[in-house]
RNA sequence: GCCGGGAUGGCGGAAUCGGUAGACGCGUUGGUCUCAAACACCAAUGUCUGCAAGGACAUGCCGGUUCGAGUCCGGCUCCCGGUACCA
């Protein structure tokens, strides 16, 4: 080997490593683990563009770091192959979407591979391969085969319960369920008279994942579900059909049996800061009071119907408001809405329950600036003082959040404030210590209580308790701990998701119950359809499948040609949302993982992946691992111990100017360079940045790849209008990265001219991993060169002498190194594995030019140096080092089974300091001085010194400063 | 709207504990090598001012704490992510 050639190097070993298995892993118990995970990509048309490998780079690294410490790296890769963009694709081609799917992992594959990284592929998953999600829909299975006892604070099989029904009915069951399910009260003897299907019935209420009413986004038009961001002002995004609101029966995961747990897990895991405080947030644990209010009665109101309560629940967490309350708000969803409004008022409730239907909650939630609402014409009393109080509906009251209701106190929120002021109801003070209420609502906690009844003269605290007490005495009301949190939708009326195993059989009171289907017969294949689109009658696209019904295996004569299968399917998130665990033990056939596999990988121990995952990922993970610790499958409370985010890989677009009115028929079009714009009418257009160097645009590429661009209609051709130097100069913007702005890079690319370990330090490079950063591949030269020089220090660069050209001469010596370059190395050492430890990529690339730099500069090309060199950079840029490591006479490929340098701090020790000196906060000059010399004499020899005294100026200065080590400041 | 994050030269960024702002790299300019180009190498490069030595101004904006602030505190502006069926 002779000169660096990139293709020939990288290739050579990545087909080594494959060959010789060299990164796969067996479970190892003489050796401690390390589990270094990547979130698994959803496989997508496009490939990967550059921004999807920064965080597996960053992995990466850390696993061929960890492996030189001697550590058992479980480094595996998959897919998260289930999801919308194949059905869409589906819808539109008819193509099936597992072959779509089969297709795009080719590609992820091929371009991963190109990249070098560590991955085990022998434990490749994909979760919409029936061999996976056959344990997706296990781990459903076991969820309806569970409840949450409050009692023992953990997730239990159905039959504890049934047990308890069965002995001692509902007394001392303690478990998660509704509010209405909570009142339920029955004897152990009525539980046993109740038949089979009566009580099998009873259970379901009780399940970790059980049958709803939820509100979705429908289309009528499309006849299908839509998600939030499908949805654009009201209508939907593709075709622009209305969407409304609309209740449908869904599965729903019991994720709030856990909210306190996964709040306080997160005191145990080392994840940002940031992260951890947006799932505080989404799981929103308030600690306040639910208050019910009577309705008033009276014959005259003509009241449509009875309600089905006498009274309204709030939840509020400023009980101690409550004699501030001037009108009762409802969300337009409540059930209490027809029976509470009045025939005057039906009319205008009426059109507004239909306008909020209309309206999508998140607008509702961000619009604060309109203030919408409608009276019902009915009233309710305040508990504390029997005041009247008006029932409006307004939308900023959501259905799903609390209890639906809010009591409203104007002087102390500023919703209720300016509802308020646009419907003119009064705005009664309560504190003392409230200010400006002609302004504004004043949220205080400060002062004492006025205007308030009982609680007159009290503090905060005193008037909460007071309070509760007085409500609970009553039975008015009881303190209550809420959660902003909601159960999760499951259900998903779509195609391309994993089926849900349950089928149904007549009977209960709604006419139907649902069944799992026999742990047999999983995995519950998806079914082949004609279309994927949603049936006639409006069920979800596995409606359409031709005989597929369910036959139990043991009496197949039950129910005739068998019972209906659940039509919808799972979530995105729920074949993600178990994953690591399969990768301990890919290939087992008899559980999700063996226990063996788990007790030894245990969990986690780097997590890498996008911020974007914050609530959604990344709390339903720790929800299923949760209740797969509780039901002993698991070792672990939490799975990921330490998360680390990539920020996003941001696209630079470039842009060239059109001069505006040409390029129509007749015109040919003139496009005016970057520095010839101002002033003139142009249109910018995007153009494809790799046609684009250094931003000067190739007028020929970009002739021959837009010829709508660069012709009229009628075929004339384009004029440019370039720099003084002959330049066509493009305009440049950060946007996102995507094919329409013409801005994608591909790795594909980058790796065939510049080399996998190029683009690894240059991704790692570009800046702090956590934080998102456009992409410009002008800067890659750079990190190329590093390389390259990198490699001369072990090879003579050829020098083009007449006749043959002399090819590369190997130069490493066997000569002592000298204290300077042993500085030099371990400088390094240190610098390198600081940053690793705190994920500081970026610094580290630097650090080894710096290193590189310097040993060049000292023309140090000894073994004794290098060697430590290269394996120190080998988790960089694994294919040189490679290389280079087998130059240096070890076993080919054995870099990765090496052990990582040992910093020695001796050859750095200094012995003197370079003070930077300060006049008044300004470095005005430095002086040296040994590092053991005194403040005082440090003070003495500055005040001396020839700058200093100009500065001084004859005068005695105030204060000095002396930090060792540091700095001095004269101050004067 | 709410929650979370960010802003430093022409560009990506560094400054890890409040102590020399701009490491490292790109780009640009000048030079060496070459018939030429590429590669490589050398030098300069925050802005303004000055012949120079030097000086002034500089970390999104306004204010504060401190001998000393990119870093800490208070108040803004703009950009990005999430907001429960995108993954």
């Amino acid at each position: 080997m002779a000169d660096y050639n990139h293709r020939e190097t990288e290739q050579k070993w990545r087909q080594f490593w494959d060959e010789n298995q060299t990164y796969r892993t067996e479970t190892d118990p003489a050796k401690s683990k390390y589990y270094v995970l990547d979130m698994f990509p959803y496989p997508s048309g496009a490939g990967l563009h550059v921004g999807h490998p920064l965080g597996y780079i960053a992995s990466d690294i850390v696993s061929r770091y960890k492996r030189l410490q001697g550590f058992n790296v479980l480094h595996p890769m998959g897919f998260d192959s289930f999801g919308l963009p194949a059905e869409q694709y589906a819808i539109q081609t008819g193509q099936h979407p597992a072959i779509t799917t089969e297709q795009n992992i080719a590609t992820y594959i091929k371009q991963l591979k190109q990249i070098g990284f560590s991955y085990d592929w022998s434990r490749e998953v994909r979760t919409s391969d029936p061999g996976y999600y056959k344990w997706t829909q296990w781990i459903f299975m076991e969820l309806f085969r569970s409840w949450y006892n409050k009692d023992t604070d953990r997730a239990e099989p159905i039959e504890t319960l049934l047990h308890k029904f069965a002995t001692n009915g509902t007394t001392d069951v303690n478990a998660v369920c509704d509010e209405e399910t909570q009142a339920l009260q029955f004897t152990a003897a009525e539980w046993n008279a109740l038949s089979k299907e009566q009580s099998y019935e009873i259970t379901l209420k009780y399940r970790l994942t059980y049958l709803a009413d939820a509100v979705v986004n429908w289309c009528p038009a499309l006849g299908t579900v839509l998600a939030n961001d499908e949805v654009k002002d009201g209508v939907s995004e593709r075709g622009g059909y209305p969407v409304e609101q609309k209740l449908m029966r869904q599965w729903m995961m019991r994720i709030t049996a856990y909210a306190d747990r996964l709040l306080s897990g997160l005191d145990t895991i080392d994840w940002s800061e940031s992260l951890k405080e947006q799932q505080r947030n989404w799981i929103g644990k308030s600690v306040g009071a639910s208050v019910k209010f009577q309705i008033e009665r009276s014959e005259e109101k003509g009241l449509a119907q009875a309600t089905p309560h006498s009274f309204i629940e709030v939840f509020t967490t400023r009980v101690d408001t409550i004699y501030g309350v001037t009108f009762m708000v409802l969300a337009p969803e409540h059930e209490l809405v027809p029976g509470l409004t009045t025939d005057a008022q039906r009319e205008a409730v009426e059109a507004y329950v239909q306008a909020a239907k209309m309206r999508s909650e998140r607008d509702r939630m961000a619009d604060t600036k309109t203030v919408s609402g409608v009276f019902t014409g009915s009233y309710c009393l305040n508990p504390l003082n029997n005041e009247k109080v008006p029932i409006f509906l307004a939308d900023y009251v959501l259905a799903g959040y609390g209890t639906g209701a809010v009591m409203a106190v104007p002087s102390g929120d500023a919703r209720d404030y300016g509802f308020a002021k646009q419907f003119g109801l009064p705005i009664i003070p309560v504190l003392d210590a409230q200010k400006d209420l002609d302004q504004q609502a004043d949220n205080t906690k400060e002062g004492r209580y006025i205007n308030s009844g009982i609680i007159n003269g009290m503090t905060y605290k005193e008037a909460t308790a007071t309070l509760i007490a007085w409500l609970e005495e009553r039975g008015l009301g009881r303190g209550k701990v809420n959660f902003r949190m909601r159960d999760a939708v499951f259900s998903r009326q779509r195609y391309w998701g994993e089926p849900v195993p349950v089928y149904f059989k007549e009977g209960g009171s709604t006419g139907q119950l649902p069944y799992l289907i026999d742990e047999a017969d999983l995995p519950l294949e998806l079914p082949a359809v004609d279309k994927y689109l949603p049936t006639e009658t409006g069920e979800p696209p596995l409606g359409r499948a031709e005989d597929w019904r369910y036959h139990p295996s043991p009496s197949p004569s039950q129910g005739e040609g068998g019972f209906e299968y659940e039509l919808s399917t799972m979530p995105g998130w729920a074949g993600s949302s178990w994953y690591w665990y399969r990768y301990m033990d890919p290939q087992n056939p008899d559980a999700f993982a063996g226990p063996e596999a788990i007790r030894y990988w245990e969990n986690v121990d780097l997590y890498m992946g996008g911020s974007e995952h914050a609530t959604g990922h990344l709390l339903y993970s720790r929800f299923w691992n949760k209740f797969l610790k509780d039901r002993g499958y698991v070792t672990q409370e939490e799975p990921f111990k330490k998360l680390i985010n990539q920020g996003m890989i941001q696209g630079r677009s470039n842009f060239v100017y059109r001069l505006k009115g040409t390029g129509s028929e007749g015109v040919a079009p003139v496009f005016v360079s970057l520095n010839k714009i101002a002033g003139r009418e142009v249109t910018p257009l995007h153009v494809d940045v790799n046609i684009v160097d250094n931003d000067v645009l190739d007028v020929e590429a970009f002739r021959a790849s837009r010829p709508d661009f660069t012709q009229s209609p009628d075929g004339l051709p384009a004029q440019f209008e370039l720099e003084d130097n002959g330049t066509y100069v493009c305009g440049a913007e950060v946007e996102k990265m995507s094919k329409s702005k013409f801005n994608v890079v591909n790795p594909d690319t980058i790796v065939e001219k510049y080399g996998a370990d190029t683009l690894r330090m240059y991704e790692m490079f570009l800046g702090p991993i956590e934080q998102a950063k456009p992409w410009n591949t002008n800067g890659i030269d750079g990190t190329f060169r590093f390389l390259r020089k990198f490699w001369r220090l072990f090879y003579k660069d050829a020098p083009t002498t007449e006749g043959q050209p002399e090819t590369g001469r190997w130069i490493v010596t066997e000569q002592a190194p000298t204290p300077a370059e042993l500085k030099v190395l371990h400088k390094t050492i240190k610098k390198v594995q600081d940053d690793i430890e705190n994920y500081s990529f970026n610094t580290s690339v630097s650090a080894f030019m710096v290193c590189v730099n310097e040993l060049t500069a000292l023309d140090c090309h000894k073994r004794a140096i290098l060697s430590d060199l290269v394996l120190l950079l080998s988790p960089y840029a694994p294919h040189i080092c490679e290389e280079l490591w087998a130059a240096l006479g070890n076993e080919p490929g054995s870099v990765s089974r090496a052990s990582l340098p040992v910093f020695n701090p001796a050859y750095l020790v200094e012995d003197s300091f370079e003070y930077p000196i300060q006049i008044n906060g300004k470095v005005r000059t430095t002086i040296s001085f040994a590092i053991d010399r005194a403040p005082a004499d440090i003070e003495q020899a500055v005040l001396a010194d020839e700058v200093v005294q100009k500065w001084l100026d004859g005068k005695t200065p105030k204060k000095v400063v002396v930090v060792p080590k540091r700095i001095v400041n004269v101050v004067l």
